[in-house]
DNA sequence: AATTCATTTAACAATTAGGTTAAATGTTAA
DNA sequence: TTAACATTTAACCTAATTGTTAAATGAATT
């Protein structure tokens, strides 16, 4: 399930932006929501998406529980793109 | 409508095999038909998906209508990913 | 021109996805 | 231990996705 959940998450706006966001910083899951329009229950199932997809790790800390970005499941997609591109011109100079 | 669409086209598994498929030759509809076990409607919708994300080119040539790759909409998410990636630590050595 | 072949489009059914509100859980503070 | 706060889960609704079969289109063949 590695790189359609990771494929299959990204595919929402709201989700890649949630990442965007925890590229500067760990947020809790309340500080996420207050960056969009959607109830707190709708960006909690897209934490849950996210944390499914390894996308990113959570930690409770008291009340709190706090978000960060993990992108070592990227590199599949980036391997996947590369192997895609890469063009099986075997004999290029023939 | 660059980014999303490209990725929401990548998220279903049978259109990257598609794309899989036209990495090594174009293919027509038909022949790629051939390569899956849905049926030849399920399939053109997903060329036409593609398509609209510019993943595939097509050109009809008499009854046949071939496909291509173009991988070139790729870049687009190679560069957010990277951009993800890269660890705003300006102050790295504070 | 009528038939046949390749492909797409339309109409529909089933499933999945994303949103909402309300209830449940976990933790801290009074 | 009750109250308050942060977050998730449940129940529900609507819209989007994916698949099917049948009809429509486009081009070649007879």
């Amino acid at each position: 399930m590695g790189l359609q959940n990771t494929l299959k998450a990204l595919s929402d706006p709201i989700r890649r932006d949630i990442l965007s966001l925890l590229k500067h910083k760990t947020m809790s899951a309340g500080e996420i929501v207050d960056h969009f329009s959607v109830t707190g229950a709708s960006i909690s199932r897209h934490l849950s998406i996210l944390k499914e997809a390894d996308l990113i790790r959570d930690t409770r800390e008291g009340k709190y529980i706090f978000y960060e970005l993990n992108t070592s499941v990227l590199e599949e997609i980036m391997l996947w793109i590369t192997e895609l591109k890469g063009e099986d011109n075997y004999d290029e100079n023939l």
